[in-house]
DNA sequence: AAGGTGACAGGGT
DNA sequence: TACCCTGCCACCT
């Protein structure tokens, strides 16, 4: 089997995301123990590439959504998370931690 | 080949 | 879930 690039492996996890929770670069990456938390940040940045990846659900660890400037319309990903019952205030996710996934909760 | 960049994280203040 | 500084690794020019 060919070896899978870095983002490509990062995508499999985003897509693992239940509806309505959200996860933290750093944790995806180790998950993954790919390194840092960076890695995913860029890969993540490549995922309007492929699509099916809700990269909405992706924020930074201060449940900030740092990458709605990447989105076709910056409010897009607030628009989106609220849709999912996720309820974000300023640009942030509220009760962050109890809107968080762990990969590792799943397997 | 080398340096800069990036949707970040963690600890100290 | 403050704010500031440093480390982190792959990709691009």
């Amino acid at each position: 089997m060919a070896k899978e690039s870095y983002f490509e492996q990062v995508y499999d996890v985003v897509r693992c995301i239940p509806h309505g929770r959200v996860t933290t670069y750093g944790t995806i990456a180790d998950f993954l123990t790919l390194g840092s938390a960076r890695m995913v940040g860029w890969a993540l940045n490549h995922s309007f590439s492929n699509d099916g990846v809700p990269a909405h659900r992706v924020v930074n660890r201060k449940g900030e959504l740092s990458g709605r400037n990447h989105f076709p319309t910056p409010t897009m990903m607030q628009e989106l998370l609220e849709n999912e019952g996720v309820e974000v205030v300023d640009d942030k996710i509220v009760d962050f931690d109890k809107h968080f996934w762990n990969p590792t909760d799943e397997f």
